[in-house]
DNA sequence: GTCTATAAGTAGATAGAC
DNA sequence: GTCTATCTACTTATAGAC
């Protein structure tokens, strides 16, 4: 009776944690991290200020908390997409390009860039944790996936660094983009997400298309 | 006598006011927007922040003139490149792309936009402004430079905004990168500038290599 | 765990002397 | 044009009651 007690207790502490970092990261993403107070998370959570320090001793670890939490479940939808055997190579990557946009355009942690750029210089370890926990195992999935269809002769031998520059770069920065003009009526107009997603993925498989060993 | 008192006058206030938009862009490149204070930016120029206001009415007014001051130099250069007739369009489109590299890695220009991104939603007339001024320039440029191509039969009729995506993709991306993880001691081996551009640079060439029409 | 109250510091911005 | 001095508002963070 006492251990489901205690479970009750630690499940309800990690549902008001989960749900801070939830909230916080959407304003941080939306407004960035110097234009976020702990006030205004505070609030839009519907805590004082005082019980916001109750859970995260300070802004640096609310913070770290959300860049660093909740990103392993985009992983592992990566992973299971690249991985799946039954299916050829060529499909799996179209397919995992397709999740690559989802996730940077839509979610919050593909919106994360901006963020870790701003307080890069200020908390050194947040950064080096994005870097090793989130961007270079999505690295790893890719490279992973093309050293497959290259060993089966059905990709070119492209660099992989140049390879993961051309399909992460054009997706970040359409990201970024859609930030920095977030205001503006014609947005869509002007970066019309689809058609730059169709095309540039086309463009990517015509490039690794086995032209060459 | 008289017009050449206020000439010396006017040039000496210019001079000051160009001194302060250098360091200030530097400061807000480097560290953010947020967190450059008007303090830090007075110190940095030699002045009290009393001084510093008596030039720029407000922290607003600084940031503006530091992104939309002393871009059209970068456009100019650019548009040189892609316009000089007697060159034929392929090497010039190579010389236009490692010029964007030279830009958007190593100059404070090609660094604003994830500052751009910060205050977004604050100062939106500053973003329109450095869409407006630096961004659909530049676009138009390389543009102009692809129509004449696909025009002489020289470039594939690729769709101008993807093109346009995948080439600004990872040149801004890896600025934003380096932005990121500025701290890391390995920075250059994990984003080898070089290879990254030279890769890039030879896969838009052999995408536009008038493959169709 | 959540609250009220408050400390300690810093931001942007201004008044007025020189 | 530059200074000293100051104001107001807001920030992170904490103490202690309940």
């Amino acid at each position: 009776m006492r251990v489901s007690t205690e479970k009750t207790k630690k499940n309800r502490q990690n549902d008001r944690r989960a749900e801070i970092i939830g909230i916080a990261k959407h304003l941080f993403v939306e407004n960035g991290f110097a234009a976020t107070s702990m006030s205004s998370v505070a609030n839009a959570v519907g805590l004082t200020k005082a019980s916001l320090y109750h859970h995260f001793p300070g802004k640096d670890d609310l913070f770290a908390a959300c860049v660093t939490e909740g990103l392993s479940d985009e992983l592992l939808a990566l992973r299971k997409i690249a991985e799946d055997s039954e299916t050829d190579p060529k499909t799996r990557m179209r397919a995992v390009l397709e999740a690559l946009y989802e996730t940077f355009i839509f979610s919050p942690a593909g919106r994360m860039s901006p963020l870790i750029a701003e307080v890069s210089r200020s908390f050194p370890t947040v950064a080096r944790a994005f870097h090793d926990d989130y961007m270079a195992p999505q690295h790893e999935i890719l490279v992973q996936l093309l050293d497959e269809g290259v060993a089966s002769g059905r990709f070119a031998d492209i660099e992989r660094k140049v390879y993961l520059h051309m399909v992460f770069g054009p997706i970040v920065t359409l990201s970024l983009t859609r930030e920095m003009f977030a205001t503006f009526e014609d947005l869509d107009q002007i970066f019309p997400v689809e058609t730059l997603r169709d095309g540039h993925i086309e463009n990517m498989l015509k490039l690794i298309g086995s032209s060459q060993t």
